[in-house]
RNA sequence: UCCUCGGUAGCUCAAUCGGCAGAGCGGCCGGCUGUUAACCGGUUGGUUGUAGGUUCAAGUCCUGCCCGAGGAGCCA
C-alpha cells in the first residue's frame, strides 16, 4: 500500500512509490511506451507505463484509456527534466493503475476551438489548463482582497442583493417579482455601506452584483463579482493611498502564491513586480489635455474621431486605452466632471463642476478597475442632488438621514474582481476570470 | 440599441465564374521504447443556421428571421 499524495508535493518524494488519484488529460502512446499526462486539481504530471515494467492487464488498461478518463495510478516518483507538468521536473514511472471510469468522446480537444463552443462547454473547459490557472489566480486574488482589509481596520458587513427601487436610477436594473412587489437585483452595496461606517468606521461588502445592461464587451458581464470598501474620515486623497496600497497587495500576494500559474499563462511577471504604491495621478483636465495630444499626433483617422471628448463626458474606452498605455503601472484619474458622475459625490472645494472622484486604470489596457469617490456629508446638498437627478426622496429617506447624525467626511470606491483578474492574469476577455461567466444572452451552463 | 464580420462533419476550417461537399484534428483499427497539440497506414463521419425566392442546377446569388464574434454606448 503506498501512500496517497497530490501532485503540488510530488518534489517531496523523489525515490518513494506514491499513488495519484485524478484524470487523464493527455495521452501519447508509442508502443510499448504510453505516456499518460494525469492531473489531480493540484497540478498535473507525466506518467510513463513502459511495457515491461507492469502486468499485462494494467498496460492494456494504460492503452485504452481516453481523455479525461478517471484513474489511480501508483508509481516511482523520478526526477526528469523532459517531464511536463506542474510543478514539472517529476514524472512518474507506473507500476500500477485502476481505471475508476473510461470517459466518452471527449468534446475539447488538445486544438483550438472557438468562444461560443467553449462557452456551451465550460462545464468542461474549466478542466484546461489555461482555465485552472486563470481561476486559481483568481481564489488567491479574492482571498488577498481580504487579507489586506482584514488586516488594515475594515471589517466585513454584508449588503442585500435583493433591494428596493433605490440604486443609482432603475434602467440597469434586473427586477425580481418578490411576493408580487417589484425588487431588484443589487448592483452596489455601497448606500447600504455607508451607514455601516457610522457603526463601525471602515467596512467593506464582497459579493455579487448585477447590470441588466445589453452590454456586449470584453469587459462587461451582467453578474460580476464586486468588493466595496468604504471608510469614515477619509477624503478623497486619503481614499487613493488606501487604494494603491489594497491593489498593490493584491498583485504582490498573487505573484507570491501563484508565480508558476502566471508563468503558464505567459503573463509578463516584471509588469506585475513593478506594481507598487505610489501609482501615478492626473487630473480628469490634465487626462484630456494627454488625450487631445494623443489625437493630434494620430494618423488614423478612425482613433481620432474615438478619441474626441468634450469637457464634461466621462472616458469611453479607447481613451483609458490611449490614457493607460502612457504609464507603466496604474493611473488615478481623479477630478471628474460632476455632471458625468452619479449624484452622492461631493463638489470639489471652489469648483462645484468638478466631483471629489477618482478611477483607476490598470495598464496594458485593462482600463477601470475601480471607482471611487469622497461622499456628500451634507445634507442639504444631498437633498438638493436627489431632487436634480429626479429620484424618489422617499426611496433615499434613510440615505439622507444619515448625514443627520454625525455626519463626517467619507469615502470609498469598488474593485471589480473580474477585471482586476483579467488584467493580472493578461486575460483579453472577463468570461474567462469567472468558473460561469453570465453575459447577455448566455446563462448556461 | 447601433456598426462590422461570420454560421459547411464532434472541433477548426476549405470549396475558383453558380456545375460531383473536402481537408486536418478527434473517434475507431493497426504499427512504433522518450512522447510534449508525437508520428505513420487504414477507417468513420454532412438536413451547408433557418424560412422563402431566382435558376436546368444554389454552400455559393436575392429577401426575411435566428444565433455567434469584435467594437461603440454604458459601466466595475
Amino acid at each position: 500500500m503506498s501512500r496517497s499524495i497530490r501532485i503540488a508535493d510530488i518534489a517531496s518524494y523523489p525515490g518513494e512509490t506514491v499513488t495519484i488519484h485524478g484524470w487523464l488529460t493527455l495521452k501519447t502512446g508509442k508502443g510499448q511506451l504510453q505516456f499518460l499526462r494525469v492531473r489531480d486539481g493540484t497540478g498535473i504530471i507525466q506518467a510513463v507505463v513502459f511495457k515491461k515494467d507492469v502486468p499485462a492487464d494494467v498496460f492494456e488498461a494504460a492503452r485504452r484509456l481516453t481523455q479525461e478518463s478517471s484513474l489511480v495510478v501508483t508509481g516511482v516518483v523520478r526526477a526528469d527534466d523532459r517531464s511536463p507538468g506542474m510543478p514539472g521536473g517529476y514524472e512518474l514511472g507506473v507500476t500500477d493503475l485502476q481505471l475508476v471510469q473510461i470517459a466518452g468522446e471527449y468534446p475539447i480537444t488538445p486544438k483550438e476551438h472557438g468562444p461560443e463552443f467553449l462557452l456551451d462547454n465550460r462545464h468542461l473547459w474549466i478542466r484546461s489548463s489555461r482555465q485552472w490557472a486563470i481561476l486559481r489566480v483568481r481564489a488567491t486574488v479574492v482571498r488577498a482582497i481580504r487579507e489586506w482589509l482584514d488586516q488594515n481596520g475594515f471589517i466585513n458587513m454584508d449588503t442585500p442583493i435583493l433591494t428596493p427601487a433605490a440604486g443609482e436610477g432603475t434602467t440597469t436594473l434586473f427586477e425580481v417579482d418578490y411576493f408580487g412587489e417589484p425588487t431588484y437585483l443589487a448592483q452596489t452595496g455601497q448606500l447600504y455601506n455607508e451607514a455601516n461606517i457610522y457603526s463601525f468606521g471602515r467596512v467593506y461588502c464582497f459579493g455579487p452584483t448585477f447590470r441588466a445592461e445589453k452590454s456586449k464587451t470584453r469587459r462587461h458581464l451582467t453578474e460580476f463579482w464586486m468588493v466595496e470598501p468604504e471608510a469614515a474620515f477619509c477624503d478623497l486623497d486619503q481614499l487613493m493611498e488606501i487604494e494603491e496600497q489594497f491593489v498593490s497587495y493584491i498583485v504582490q500576494r498573487t505573484l507570491d502564491e501563484r508565480r508558476s500559474e502566471l508563468a503558464m499563462l505567459e503573463r509578463d511577471i516584471r509588469a506585475l513586480e513593478r506594481v507598487t504604491p505610489p501609482f501615478y495621478r492626473i487630473s480628469y483636465d490634465d487626462a484630456l489635455h494627454r488625450l487631445a495630444e494623443v489625437q493630434a499626433r494620430t494618423e488614423d483617422p478612425e482613433l481620432k474621431e474615438l478619441l474626441s471628448v468634450e469637457w464634461g463626458s466621462d472616458f469611453g474606452s479607447p481613451h483609458e486605452t490611449e490614457l493607460t498605455a502612457q504609464f507603466d503601472k496604474p493611473v488615478f484619474v481623479y477630478g471628474f466632471p460632476t455632471q458625468c458622475k452619479a449624484f452622492y459625490m461631493e463638489p470639489w472645494p471652489g469648483r462645484p463642476e468638478v466631483s471629489k472622484s477618482v478611477d483607476l486604470l490598470a495598464p496594458e489596457g485593462y482600463g477601470e478597475i475601480t471607482g471611487g469617490s469622497e461622499r456628500i456629508s451634507d445634507p442639504d446638498l444631498l437633498e438638493q442632488r436627489i431632487r436634480e437627478h429626479q429620484l424618489p426622496p422617499e426611496a433615499f429617506s434613510w440615505y439622507v438621514d444619515l448625514r443627520q447624525y454625525g455626519s463626517v467626511p467619507h469615502s470609498g470606491f469598488g474593485l471589480g474582481v473580474e477585471r482586476t483578474v483579467a488584467w493580472i492574469t493578461g486575460t483579453k476577455h472577463i468570461r474567462e476570470t469567472v468558473p460561469y461567466p453570465r453575459m447577455i444572452n448566455r446563462v448556461y451552463p
